[in-house]
DNA sequence: CGGACGGTTGAGTCGTGTCAATGACCGTGG
DNA sequence: CCACGGTCATTGACACGACTCAACCGTCCG
């Protein structure tokens, strides 16, 4: 009881610091005796683009995203490519099923994962109950939200899809910062308070919530099942409604979340 | 070595018989020392319509499905119903995720399902890691299938939807018998025999091959956010280009599998 | 025999996709 | 720094597929 968080606290630099050290799965692997993660695991830094899973050969490493956001495809027998999922730091790649499926993880954005050799981490869960635990409920918890998003896909409208689309990112980036690529990090910061100009003052505005998309028009069409010319459309409606605002192609200002959540049919 | 299968072949009565024997979890369950799985579980009958899990109050048991289908269905907010997924022989009923979100588990059909205590089984799952990893394998192959999911709902039209649903139920009867109410056990039995030869035979016209419907075309409708008359167009269409043939309400032959199959815009 | 339920069929509307043109943004090179 | 091109995004006109509303039919069960 003593001995661990001591050890944690001298021995591990690089968790130390780290956005997603919340993680379960982290805590468990902290939690193994004698193991040190970030000597094990190797911060990696990935372009916007970069393949990280193509089905076919799978990848000789696992990893726990840091920060960026990775986009999940999979290939539509009629040739389309479809978004299956978004990944966000503290998601994980590389935890192939048992098949071998046709899915690709791209990163959507500028990446840092903390890579796990494969053979070393598979060695893990199977070795210690706990890391297999964190495993398994994150990936239930995936299973939920695939199901979720199914809702999404089968029932929603257009709007309604681009309305909880906001909100799904708005909520991931409150949970762990933007995770966008951007000029770089410290941007983020800048917009954030760059954006209260102090346009008319509205009685209902709060302080300007500014998001960053982590994909163009066409990926998120792509990820709604849409068209990108409805995805523009929804925007601009949503904008004519004084729910959001856009500015520039990559960023989103929540001008009324109450209202973004009630287009949203709820969720 | 010799003790363990000596033992599985003597004190395991039920196991030894059970349709679902082959399944990893069981496999894992009875790799265990000293334990024997069908002493720890129970094999529950239940009826049509039952409600196995309602969100919130969480069940005590957690059980593998022997045979029967079970629906999922999550709670649209604007009110309607959504059947995010089936579940069917060889797989779980009650492995929650972290949250309790509203996700409701029914049985579509008649069911028989094997149930361990959840105490028990979590103890298992926690002490024994090949267990956990028999779970965690099976949840990433769910979460695959739900992603696949994903592009019927997203990109599928309505014909290629109901062909494509057709031939996951074909699929899953091949694999562990038609698993449907029906009159009772043995018309299973029956159909299984039919389908397992006349590969071998004939291009065009091999043996009929009936499944057993577990839903009603409105419980079609919600799984695959169609409305139930364009599931009943669409079955019509399907009949008149030779594909498949109604019989009552409850079952289908497939004519002609590899149309279907076309038809379904691969998968 | 007659409800009641589940399923089928038809007519009309609306939302979204498609096709096509215009406009804004961004990196490049002069 | 500004002009340039290409890419990405926006906007418009139109067509089609699926939903809605509504009537009808067959089957099961009392």
């Amino acid at each position: 009881m003593l001995t661990t968080p001591t050890r944690s606290q001298l021995d591990l630099p690089r968790c130390q610091t780290c956005r997603v050290r919340g993680q379960a799965l982290c805590t468990a692997l902290a939690g193994i005796p004698g193991l040190q993660p970030h000597r094990l695991s190797m911060l990696r830094r990935l372009p916007q683009g970069r393949l990280l899973v193509s089905g076919h050969r799978p990848m000789n490493w696992f990893g726990i995203i840091v920060s960026g956001v990775v986009k999940l495809m999979l290939n539509d027998p009629s040739g389309r490519q479809q978004i299956v999922g978004l990944q966000f730091p503290g998601d994980y790649v590389g935890a192939s099923g048992a098949q071998p499926s046709t899915l690709i993880a791209e990163a959507a954005t500028r990446l840092e994962v903390c890579c796990f050799p494969r053979n070393a981490f598979d060695a893990l869960v199977r070795e210690n109950a706990t890391v297999g635990q964190a495993m398994l409920q994150h990936t239930l918890s995936e299973l939920d939200q695939a199901r979720q998003w199914m809702i999404v896909l089968g029932n929603k409208s257009a709007l309604e899809r681009v309305a909880t689309f906001l909100l799904v990112l708005r909520k991931r980036s409150a949970a762990c910062g933007p995770c966008v690529s951007g000029a770089d990090g410290d941007a983020c910061c800048a917009n954030t308070s760059c954006a209260g100009d102090g346009k008319a003052v509205v009685p209902t505005v709060p302080t300007p919530e500014i998001i960053e998309l982590p994909l163009s028009r066409s990926e998120i069409a792509e990820y709604l099942s849409l068209s990108l010319e409805t995805v523009s459309r929804q925007l601009k409606q949503l904008r004519e409604m004084g729910a959001v605002e856009t500015i520039g192609r990559r960023r989103i200002e929540i001008r009324d979340p109450a209202a973004l959540s009630a287009l949203a049919g709820a969720t």
